[in-house]
Parts: structure tokens; sequence; C-alpha cells
DNA sequence: TGCTAAATCTCGAAC
DNA sequence: GTTCGAGGTTTAGCA
């Protein structure tokens, strides 16, 4: 089931090379660890003295150069490059060179300490989040994401058109009822609003406010509100996500 | 003399955990090639669904997930962060949290092809250049990078004070003397130009301008330029770098 | 610690 | 192609 990989340790320059070849002919991933050093000429130029580090080089073309520590690349080429491998004098040279704009990536390895290649696969789909319910929840918990001096009462309450996102009362006592978009809300999400807060108020003496709370409004929609007397809060979908990653921090910390 | 490095092909989870493990505990650079599946939750939340992926952890607790494609990882955890590996079940799998933000990254592996750790060794430094002759070259080949209409006559012309980077005439006739500097300019440079340009006037009859080239000036350069008389082009490096490589491009062209 | 500006930024979408 | 904007941006330089 498994594509077939091959491994080599401390393989000599003149097998390295011949790994190397074969590997970028067949389109395969490729990760080697050695002693090398690093020339970069394009949009800007660099040089890096002999050391270990790890090279990756993918089925695009992308090539990688990481250094023992540190989050990024200390060098690199991006998707779409041509990759090259060759033995020169007694050393495996990989370059990786890019047309448009004009960039030459080249690692010249004293030393290969492991080399591997495998033609890899990857289909699993990746999705990033943030629900509108972990934006509750962190409103929740964190009120003044919303404003300052907003009191939760109460969440997904029933009313007449559905369920209502958020309900509580602001710093002065009024009633404030909250539509949550997790997206750059529009027109559909200001009626919704506007439905929940007409209902509210056949049931309430007490002057109500409709709140859209959402990272960003569509061009038009500011109007709308403004029409129909409602309000837009810009929330920080960012500090939402870290609220709710706080809140959730003592069962991270049980694992320990 | 080379540190020794571990590597296993296809192990069991069992064995990958525990050699990931005392990796972990020495400070090892590791690299897992395996399909997993990742979560991510902390500024936002993410899920990544099985497939075969590069896992790089770096001394520093730096993590990094890379599909097949593409430059950048498609998770990750910075440089301080704590990494644990641990046997869940028949998987290993690794963890790495930080706090501040609070961060965490969760990494299910189902199958590991083949791991490798070593303390790796890197004193080499490294250094981005966009060198003052480089920046001549760049505009010597060509002069638009300058000004529209400038045509070089010399450069590293011996003029009274030392050398003058680069001199030329403009669209209208006159005479151009310009000082290069590959970052921001300050009152030195500015200084030494108006030293260059004096003793041009002394030789000639015909208008002499000074230009200071830089990517940028300092604050309060611009008052002193206009006090003596001097102008400021701004000149993109990074237009100079490609236009230096593109200069050079026969020379790669040729290892085809 | 927090803010600001640059990056060989990368990446994707819109024009 | 080119430009524009977002990113779990990261990173370095300062207040």
């Amino acid at each position: 089931m498994a594509e077939k990989s091959s491994i080599l340790e401390n393989p000599t320059p003149k097998t390295a090379t011949a790994a190397t070849k074969e590997a970028i002919a067949k389109h395969q991933c490729i990760a080697i660890v050695g002693s090398c050093s690093v020339e970069y000429q394009g949009r800007a130029r660099s040089t890096l003295e002999p050391g270990d580090r790890i090279i990756i080089i993918k089925e695009d073309g992308a090539t990688l150069v990481h250094r023992p520590s540190g989050y990024e690349p200390v060098n690199w080429q991006p998707s779409g490059c041509i990759v090259r491998a060759s033995l020169v004098g007694e050393a495996l040279v990989v370059e990786a060179i890019r047309r448009s704009p004009h960039e030459h990536l080249r690692i010249v390895f004293d030393r290969v300490y492991s080399l591997f290649a495998m033609k890899m696969r990857d289909a699993g789909s990746f999705g990033l989040h943030v629900s509108e319910k972990e934006m509750q929840s962190a409103i929740l918990a964190e009120p003044s994401l919303l404003e300052k001096g907003f009191r939760p009462v109460a969440y997904e309450k029933r009313v007449e058109p559905g369920f209502l996102d958020l309900y509580g009362v602001d710093v002065t006592g009024k009633l404030v009822v909250v539509e949550i978009k997790r997206v750059r809300a529009g027109k559909s999400a200001v009626l919704q609003l506007a439905r929940y807060v007409d209902d509210i108020r056949k049931d309430s003496r007490r002057e109500v406010r409709g709140v859209l709370a959402a990272p960003s409004i569509s061009k038009g929609v500011e109007t709308l509100l403004a029409t129909l007397g409602l309000e837009y809060k810009a929330v920080d979908v960012k500090k939402c996500a870290l609220t709710v990653g706080t809140a959730n921090k003592r069962k991270i910390h049980d694992f320990f």
C-alpha cells in the first residue's frame, strides 16, 4: 500500500548525487541532512558558510534549507523552480533556479548524513476554522471583545424568527441583541438581526440595541444598518480564538 | 568528528515514540516522514486530514509540518515551545505547546516511514548582501534605475577626496556625480558627495548635479541636501539585485 | 512587553 | 501577466 521509500545513511557524494537525480526525475520528495554551504542570488544575494542543515526538495520544486533552530528556512526557493543535482568534484551540489524573477540557489554538500526520497501521497484536506460557536463562547467568556461593559444574559435564545446568537445588557442598562458572523457580514445578516430586534422590542419596554458582530462588513451594509437603526461592532476573530484557547487551558494543562 | 545520527526505517509506533522522546530529551534535531493528521488550536484553529508529510522538530522546539508541495509549512509551532512525544493507542503523537499566546499543535502518526535524529552543528555565518559594487553595476547596466535618460560616463573615477562611485550625464546634458549607498544614507554620505561635487565643479564649466542614490535617507538629511544644493534619488535595492542577476544570466544559462 | 516596519515575505484572488 | 490584500504571517529594531 505504502509507496516505496529509499533511505541512504552516510552515502558517498557519488551515491547521494545519483539518488538525488533519480528522485528529482521521479518528482519525489527529498529530505537531505548534511553539512553544506549555500549561495543565493536573485531578489537579494546571500552566502551561508558550512554547517549541518536539513534540506527539503518537494515534488513541485520548492526547496528549503533549514538550520538547526528557528521557524524560517535560512535559504529557499519557491514552488515551480527547476532543481538539478550534480557531482562537482567530490561534492553533491543541488541547484534550484527560477525565472521571473531570476533567482539562483546553490547548495554544496561537504557531507551527507542521510538522504530520504519518496513519492508522497497527501490528499488530506486542510481546514482553518474559527466557528461562530467559538466566537460566541469567546464573547461569553470575555464580553469586552464585543463592547466595554457588556454583560451577557443569554445565548441561543429562542425568539420568533429562530435563535438569536447572543443577548445581554450594555453599560447603560439597554438590552443588546447580538448577531455574530465569523466572516464578513452581508445584507442577510443585517436583515436577520433586524427581525430579532423587532421581536425583542415587542416584548420589552426597555430600549433595545441591535449589534452586528463580525470581523468586517460588506460595502453598503453600513448604510443599511444606519437605516434600520442597528450597529456594527468589529470583532477580532484571532482574539476570539485566543480567548477560546485560554478557556480550554485547564483541559490542555491536564495533559501534563 | 561527525556527531552520531540515528536513522529508523519504518519503525513501529513504539520504537518511533521512544526514539523521538530520546531525541527531544537530547535536544537533537528530528526529521520524521510519515502519514499523519494534524490539529492546531491557538491564534486560530485548524485540522488536517491524514496524508504523507515531513515533520521537522528543531533543537529549540520549532516544529514544522510540510506537505509534499509548496513553500510554507501547513502547520507549525515557533521556537521556544515545549515538544512532547507519546504513544497513544498504537500511534506516535507529537505535541508542541506554546504559552503566550497559548497554542497547541498535535500531530498523530498513523504511519512512520522514516525517523532521523541528530545533534546538528551549525556555526556557519549567514550574510545577506547587496553590495555597493552590485548596485553600481546594476545602475551601469540599467541607468534608468537612477533616473530616466541618465547616461553613465565613468565609475570609480579618481577625484581629489577619493573615488566617486558613479559619474555621468543627465538628459539635459548636465554632469551628474552619484554617491551610492546600499543602506539608508546619513549625513556623512551627503558630506562625501558634497566634496566630490565641489572637486568636479572646479574642473568643469558645465553645470554639475550631485545625486545621493540610496534606498532611503535619514531624517534631517533631506534639509542638509537642500542646503548644499544636492539631490536624493531613491534606488530600489531589490531591482538592483535583479538587474545584476539578469546580467549574469548567460553565465548561469551556460550551466545547462 | 508592545508597537512598527520590512521580508528573497508567500499565497490566492481579482482585474 | 500584474496588483492587491491577507496571513496562525515571521522577524528585527525600538520605545
